[in-house]
DNA sequence: CGAATGTCTGCGGGAACCCGCAACAGCCAA
DNA sequence: TTGGCTGTTGCGGGTTCCCGCAGACATTCG
């Protein structure tokens, strides 16, 4: 991390460049009026309807400052967000979604590169939430986390009922529907290892052979009951699974 | 089917009152215009924003036409509808969803009553094409299901790479976590009938053993493959399951 | 009527999975 | 150094799953 951090507002010159990337229109158009307010000094606003568009858009203007939502199609948020860092790690992105599910929460945690400054907040937030958290973000540049956010991020790491980034791996490997032993090839494990893991995540999803609560010894299958319990929870939900499945194929592709 | 259908407008008195059940506060707004201005002979508009308020509000002003967001918490859109309509079946409702996916299409046709009137618009659907529908269902008690929604809905029942309704009961079994024998008692089959479905329902998934496109024997778990591209391909969603979740533990509370 | 087709069912084997037991390595604290 | 604690691996068995095979039954068509 660079030692010395600017804590004098930047340059207020006119180029500033907000990009928004947001595919409901009635959104965007809220968005906009937001950040017109919010950031007076902003001399241009660009727009993005999905996450393929940001990206080329983000690349030909050399924008800095982002917001950007997540649940888009083409390529989500997170997707659009990895390849945007990838270029420029300096760029400043405001997370902007409707949800706080751990599968996004984790997600954008763990492309975020070291030193960014980046943001995440829920559109149910206030007014004067969204724009100290653009204020925030992209004038002070700090990190701003909604609250609600934070709350499922310390669910998840604080080992209350959390799981490891190494524990999360083999979830999702389960949820793509990958044996033990592919599970166990691809991260490098022995399978007994593997076996060892995802009792662990039974055991923290609280997944047993019969439902407890009833005395009808109806049994589940542990794998699926998992998963799906899992998705109920938000730990996984279809942008992530869309994310895995395609560094699924990468993987495959390169095992050849 | 009753013979004659009204094809005059409905007496325009000013009694007409509309529900809106929507969660996000800018759509709300957006659906009070367009309702506004398509159906200037409304007198009431009523607002709700969650499933839950929609059923208490349907209840205590005997609303007749009803515009129901799909997504929502606590209790969402289809389980709304499902209570209302089973206390007056000849509520209109009007589905206005950002999403065509095969689990809300489905969702939805499996608790439309006989000859209700109801339609499906999405969100991205033009201003227009909203007020007709707005129209045609509450004032001509016509059926109006989007272009996008009705491709899905044929896709599914046409038997080209469509489900049963007993094979997707049974996929969703499976994705609920349920073992083979636990099916075949829940639904009333010998266990190999049940594995019987689930091989068509593989087959009809194209999930096999080994990954046919790469020369390496990369092993699948069909059981969550299954599932898992049932998800990717929207067959599946968050909603689904945890409806189905909810039916299960209703299921498993009478087998006692 | 006989044959063909489709659906439901039981049987059996091979593979994968669930899981207790035990051994070993690394790390930290007493 | 010693004693936990955690993480990794092998072994072995009981269970479940995947799936080919074949018989029972109903429906349809020549």
């Amino acid at each position: 991390m660079s030692a010395q951090i600017q804590d004098r507002p930047m340059p207020t010159d006119a180029s500033m460049r907000v990009l928004l990337v947001e595919d409901d229109p009635l959104h965007r158009s809220y968005l906009r009026e937001s950040v017109r307010a919010a950031l007076p000094e902003c001399g241009d606003v660009l727009e993005a309807a999905s996450g393929a568009e940001a990206e080329t858009l983000a690349r030909v203007n050399a924008t800095a400052h982002i917001v950007m939502d997540l649940q888009m199609q083409p390529r989500n948020g997170i997707e659009a967000a990895r390849t945007i860092w990838r270029e420029r790690p300096a760029t400043r992105i405001l997370f902007w979604s409707s949800y706080a599910d751990e599968a996004y929460v984790r997600g954008v945690s763990r492309i975020v590169p070291d030193g960014a400054a980046y943001g995440y907040v829920l559109k149910s937030a206030s007014d004067d939430r969204l724009k100290l958290a653009l204020r925030s973000i992209f004038i002070e540049n700090q990190c701003v986390i909604d609250r609600e956010v934070r709350s499922t991020q310390a669910l998840s790491y604080g080992h209350v009922g959390g799981f490891t980034e190494s524990e999360y791996e083999i979830l999702v490997d389960m949820a793509l529907g990958l044996t033990d032993r592919t599970i166990s090839e691809r991260r490098g494990l022995s399978l007994r290892s593997v076996q060892n893991r995802l009792q662990q995540i039974y055991e923290k999803l609280d997944v047993h052979r019969s439902d407890s609560e009833v005395a009808t010894d109806v049994t589940f299958n542990l794998r699926m009951r998992a998963v799906n319990t899992a998705i109920l929870r938000k730990l996984l939900n279809y942008g992530a699974l869309e994310r895995a499945e395609a560094d699924l194929q990468k993987w495959l592709a390169g095992t050849g």
